[in-house]
DNA sequence: GCCAGTCCACTGGTCAGACCAGTTGATTTC
DNA sequence: GAAATCAACTGGTCTGACCAGTGGACTGGC
C-alpha cells in the first residue's frame, strides 16, 4: 500500500482567544455589527462565550489592532465598532518601509502606480456625476487658499478629491491602497510637510495640478491622466528620497 | 489676545501594553531582533517592563496578530521574532473584500495593475542574472509536471518565479503587494483551485506563459510584458468574478 | 421647571496568583 | 547506548481584585 505524498496538513491548535475572535470579526465583516454599533462589555462577553475576562481581553487586543474595534475606559456601551478600513493597510506599509524591507522611493514609486492607473480608469469610466463632483472639490480647494489656517482643511478636500477619482475609477481598492501609501508616506517624511512658509504656493501649485487632472479625465484621455499622477508625484517627493533610488523613480515615469 | 484655531491636538491616553508593544516592535523592525531571534519568557517580560503579565500578554498579542511574532506552549526558548511579511497586508486585503467594501473583481484588476507594473519595470531593468534566475525556475517548474503530487511545490516555484520579476524590477514593494493581493485572492476562491482534474493542463499553460513573459522582460519590451500580466489574469479569473465587474475588469485589459 | 452639583454603579485597564497542558532536556533504566 | 521517565520550565487560561475614569440618576438651589 503506497504512501500519500502530503495528504495531510499540519494542525496547528487554535487559541480560545482565537476563536473569540474570529467570531466577533465575522460578525463585524458581515455587515451584522455594523460601524457604530456597540459590542458588549467585557463581562457580558465573558459570560457569553464561557471564557475567562483575558481571553475575552486578548480577542479585544487583536481586533483593536486590526482597527475593527475602539474601545474607552468608563464607557458603559462597551467598545465601538469601526468597521474596515486603510489604517491597517496603511499600518503595514509603513512597517515595511521601516524594517527597511522597501524603501521610500519604492513607496513613491508604488503611488504612482496607484494614483497613474486610478486616474487612467476614472478618465475611461467616468460619469457627469464624477466630473461635478472633482469640480466642486477644487472649487472647495480654491476658496480654503485664502484662510492661512485652513491647510489641515486643504489637506482633506485634496483626499477627498482622489477618493472621488477612485470612485470614478470604478474601483475602490486602488484608492484605499492609494490612500494608505500616502499616509504611510506622511508618517515618514511629515516633517517636511510642516514648511508653512510656501504653503500658498504649494496649495496654487496643488490646485493647478488637479484642474490638469479633471480636464484630462473630462477629456477622457486616459493616458494624459495617467501621465499627470506620475509627473506630479515625481516632481513634489523625487528631492525626498534617497539618491540611489531616484533613477529608478525616472525609470518610472514614462510608460510606454 | 487672540485664541488659536486650532493648537492643540487631542491627546489619548496610552495603554501599558501599547508601549510595551511598541518598545518590542521597534526593536524588531530596526533590526536588532531580526527574524529567528528570541524573545524573552513572558515572565522575564513582566519583570523587566515592570508591568503584570496580562499586560505583556496583550502586547504580544498585538504583535502576533501583526505577525511580528509566533509563540507557541511550552518553548523554552521564548516568542519567535517573525519579521515583516506580507501576510499581515494580505490579510487586511482579504478583510476589504470579505467585506464587501471591495470586490474580487476589484481584487483582480488590481493584481493586473500590480504583475503588470512588475513585469514591465522587469522588462526595462532586468539584469543578466536576472534573467537566468527566471529562466532556471521555469526548467523547475516543467521538471514538476511529471511527478502527480507535485501541485504544491509547483505553486511555490510559480510564486518564487513572480518574485524574481519583482526583484528585477527594482522594487520589492510591488512584489510584497501582488503576492498580498494573490494570498487573498485564492483565501476567497480557494475551492476552485482543488480541481487536480486539469492539473496537468493548467501546469502547461502556466509554463507556456512564464516563458511568453521571459521572453518579453529578455527582450526588454516593456508594454508587452506588462500586456501579458493582465492578459493572462483576466482569462484565469474573468469566469470567477461577479458577472457585474466582467465589463470593468475588460476595461482594465488595454492600456493605451 | 430648570440647571448645577453630587454621587454611585459600572466600565475598561491592570495586577497578582493560580492551574493546566504541553515541551524540553536531563535523568534513570534496561 | 538507546529508550523510558521525570521534573522544571513554557505559554494559555481562569479567577478575583483594585483603580481611574465615565455617565446617568439623584439632589439641591434658584
Amino acid at each position: 500500500m503506497a504512501t500519500f505524498d502530503a495528504p495531510f496538513t499540519p494542525v496547528e491548535p487554535v487559541r480560545a482567544y482565537q476563536r473569540v475572535a474570529e467570531q466577533i470579526e465575522e460578525r463585524i465583516l458581515s455587515g451584522e455589527l455594523p460601524p457604530g454599533s456597540r459590542l458588549p462589555g467585557e463581562r457580558d462577553l465573558v459570560s457569553q462565550f464561557g471564557v475567562g475576562r483575558s481571553t475575552v481581553r486578548e480577542a479585544l487586543r487583536v481586533l483593536q489592532s486590526a482597527g475593527l474595534i475602539r474601545s474607552r475606559p468608563g464607557d458603559p456601551l462597551g467598545a465601538e465598532v469601526l468597521g474596515v478600513s486603510a489604517d491597517n493597510l496603511s499600518q503595514a506599509l509603513g512597517r515595511l518601509t521601516r524594517s527597511h524591507l522597501c524603501s521610500l522611493g519604492e513607496l513613491i514609486q508604488f503611488r504612482m502606480v496607484l494614483e497613474a492607473e486610478s486616474n487612467r480608469l476614472a478618465a475611461r469610466l467616468r460619469t457627469e456625476d464624477d466630473l461635478t463632483r472633482m469640480a466642486g472639490l477644487i472649487e472647495r480647494m480654491r476658496s480654503l487658499t485664502g484662510a492661512g489656517a485652513g491647510l489641515r482643511e486643504f489637506s482633506e478636500t485634496d483626499a477627498l478629491f482622489h477618493q472621488a477619482v477612485a470612485e470614478a475609477s470604478r474601483n475602490a481598492l486602488l484608492g484605499l491602497c492609494a490612500r494608505a501609501v500616502h499616509d504611510a508616506v506622511v508618517e515618514i517624511i511629515e516633517h517636511k510637510i510642516a514648511n508653512v512658509a510656501d504653503a500658498t504656493a504649494w496649495m496654487a501649485r496643488s490646485i493647478d495640478h488637479h484642474e490638469q487632472v479633471l480636464a484630462a479625465i473630462r477629456a477622457g484621455d486616459a493616458p494624459h491622466a495617467a501621465q499627470l499622477a506620475r509627473r506630479a508625484l515625481h516632481a513634489y517627493y523625487a528631492d525626498h528620497v534617497e539618491p540611489a533610488s531616484r533613477p529608478l523613480l525616472t525609470a518610472a515615469l514614462e510608460e510606454e
